[in-house]
RNA sequence: GCACCUCUAGCUCAAUCGGCAGAGCAACUGACUCUUAAUCAGUGGGUUCAGGGUUCAAGUCCCUGGGGGUGCACCA
């Protein structure tokens, strides 16, 4: 691995002490106090830990092709602008020759560090280092070779009796400086450090945020053990502590340590907690995320509620959960672009899903009468606040069910949802706003509340519309057309259908407060839902709006494997043409209808999107970790 | 895909008109037996995302590329 410059090399250095050759004192990397420098560390320690001068040519002949500095005469030292100006530059230049050198001092106490042996692999590892991270280094290096100092940096386990949860539970009135004489061992990372001398402090937390203090002073522990916490712990550290739980005499439910070790020694520093993190450290870094707020490990553990309690309802209602496949030889389902991945086994193409519905209608077919999957959808398309390229999905299909069957089943899904992450049907947002889940929801027709609106915006004036205010299925486009002019709603392709969802949207959809099921579709946007039973014109598909998005979905099912072939002999089509979404004919899944599927209702919901209206978050808060460049 | 905004210390952020790159926390050294964003004294830490350009001088202006964000489009 080629040496790099390392950061600074030609800055200033801002400390007087260096050598004739440009090498300031041995440590300079880490500043020890100089007269522990000048007492503790022989000369010819030094030479040894630090390769000769002339080892600079290293990295100077990579800089060769660079003017030399003129200023301080060193070889191939890349010119900088500043350097011409100013005329020192020695002391940081160390950084660059012996980046690696691992802070080797040794104080009053003893060596702070087993140095690394060898040149080359100290030019590797010290490459990027910071400062911070090579002094925990240092001390992880130490925390090995003495492992009687703190138990040694990984120990396989430490003897822990409680959780700091319990003794919460247990202890958490404990009076300002009361003594319990039960002695328990705990561990926890170290969130905040306080060192007063001769009494120290660390707030350990645990995986569930819970926190508790431990105490370590020279009282209970000696001098030794005093000594090697103040050296060797670090904010970050997972530490066990085996003491007397006791109350502070400001009140804190602590453990007074009469033995202590470090569990694991963290050697990257914790970002600062009093800061909110960035969100795209939060996102990329999801663990610090959940080490740092509690409203993170919240949304993970708000989410496993709300799938659990979606499994416990359909076991409730006799349903089966399956799982189907995720590469697909044919992707079908929905109308999305799919990503493409290659089978060297089958040596073929193969497609990451976007939908389950052709496979678990297959299994309708072979009589798992109510069928459920929750798993993950796949969709090559742009990802936004509520898009993301994979997403969590849950489909259900109900033999001898119909939409009516699947609404009434969504709500009860979501209802119980809400009961496990909230308590109740009144679910309260990330915003603080209150949002009520529960009773029986709206239901609206499409075409029904699309006429109440725009009847009443014409009659209150806000609409200057003088066409007629009825919109129904036999609404004429050019009516249509002419309405969606003069809100200047552009409509990509021009047919009812879109004219109607478009319109709808503008006057209906902000509307929508309380959870609402817009019901009965327009017929030629909807090509795989059966056709109304007695409403002619439209199909039986809801749309269900929660929070102003559109939460799930719900169908009667098309098992008319004649007109199913139909459909999609016409989106094969238009996959001949290149159109990427349309699906492809699926022999096997019309072969399947051909034995007859029975009346089925079905229905589909975005998981990530449940969340979203559970608790009021964005989808990037709801996914654990979403897809990063 | 298009437009706009943004990237500075470990973290969160400053830096006025283009003129010596700073703060808080974190870190290092020392003091302190009840701290909890402790306090006190001292210290270090930067290729300002990368590359190129303009300029006496670039974190700042221009160009190209990359990461992130927002809006629109696409998508459901």
């Amino acid at each position: 691995m080629p040496l790099r410059r390392h950061r600074g090399e030609w800055q200033r250095r801002r400390r007087p002490g260096s050598h004739a050759c440009g090498h300031p004192g041995p440590l300079s990397w880490i500043t020890w106090p100089s007269s522990t420098r000048e007492r503790s560390v022989p000369s010819t320690a030094r030479t040894a830990e630090r390769p000769p001068c002339s080892s600079r040519r290293a990295w100077a002949e990579r800089g060769s092709s660079t003017t030399r500095a003129s200023s301080s005469g060193e070889p191939g030292i890349r010119p900088h602008r500043r350097t011409t100006t100013r005329s020192a530059g020695e002391a940081r230049r160390n950084h660059h020759e012996h980046p690696a050198v691992v802070p080797t001092a040794t104080n009053e106490r003893g060596p702070m560090a087993t140095p690394p042996r060898d040149a080359s692999s100290a030019e590797l590892t010290a490459d990027e280092v910071s400062e911070q991270k090579a002094v925990r280094l240092a001390k992880r290096e130490r925390l090995i070779a003495e492992s009687d100092a703190a138990g040694g940096a990984y120990p396989v386990a430490v003897p822990i009796t409680a959780t700091i949860s319990e003794l919460r539970e247990r202890y958490g009135d404990l009076e300002a400086d009361a003594t319990t004489d039960e002695h328990v061992g705990v561990a926890g990372r170290v969130m905040h450090l306080r060192n007063t001398g001769k009494l120290c402090f660390a707030a350990l937390q645990s995986g569930d945020g819970a926190r508790i203090q431990a105490m370590v002073s020279l009282a209970s522990v000696g001098e030794e053990s005093l000594a090697h916490w103040k050296e060797l712990v670090d904010l970050g550290d997972h530490v066990f502590v085996h003491g007397e739980v006791i109350s502070s005499r400001r009140g804190e439910l602590s453990i007074m340590a009469d033995e202590w070790a470090i569990a694991s020694k963290a050697i990257l520093p914790l970002p600062n907690l009093h800061n909110e993190l960035s969100e795209e450290t939060r996102v990329r870094s999801r663990y610090l995320d959940l080490i740092a707020r509690e409203q993170a490990r919240a949304n993970v553990l708000n989410r496993a509620k709300a799938v659990a309690s979606l499994r416990a309802t359909f076991a409730s209602r006799g349903f089966t959960e399956v799982e189907t496949p995720m590469l697909q030889t044919m992707h079908g389902g929905a109308s999305a672009r799919p990503f493409v991945t290659h089978s060297n086994a089958f040596d073929t193409e193969l497609y990451l899903r976007i939908a389950p519905e052709l496979f678990l209608k297959r299994a309708v077919v072979g009589g798992i009468d109510r069928v459920f999957e929750i798993n993950r959808n796949f969709r090559n398309e742009g990802a936004d606040s509520t898009h993301s390229p994979e997403f969590a999905m849950l489909e259900a299909y109900q033999a001898y069910g119909d939409y009516n069957t699947m609404a009434e089943l969504t709500q009860a899904l979501i209802q119980d949802a809400a009961w496990a992450t909230s308590g109740g049907h009144v679910v309260t947002w990330a915003d603080g706003t209150e949002y009520d889940l529960g009773g029986e929801w709206d239901s609206v027709s499409m075409y029904e509340s699309l006429t109440d609106a725009l009847t009443q915006a014409v009659a209150s004036g806000r609409v200057p519309w003088t066409g007629g205010t009825d919109i129904t299925p036999e609404t004429p486009l050019s009516e249509l057309a002419a309405l969606a002019e003069l809100l200047e709603i552009e409509v990509k392709h021009p047919i009812h259908g879109k004219y109607v969802e478009e319109l709808w949207e503008h006057f209906v959809k902000g509307g929508l407060t309380r959870p609402t099921f817009v019901r009965d579709f327009p017929v030629d946007t909807s090509p795989l839902v059966r056709a109304h039973r007695s409403k002619p014109g439209v199909v039986e598909k809801w749309d269900l709006y929660i929070r102003g998005f559109e939460l799930a979905t719900g169908y009667s099912e098309l098992v008319d494997p004649v007109v199913q072939r139909e459909r999609f002999v016409e989106q094969a089509r238009l996959a001949a043409q290149g159109d990427d979404e349309a699906m492809r004919l699926d022999e096997e899944f019309l072969r399947a209808l051909e034995f007859g599927m029975p009346p089925t209702g079905g229905m589909g919901m975005g998981i990530d999107r449940l969340l979203m209206a559970l608790t009021g978050l964005g989808i990037r808060e709801t996914i654990l970790f979403p897809l990063v460049k």
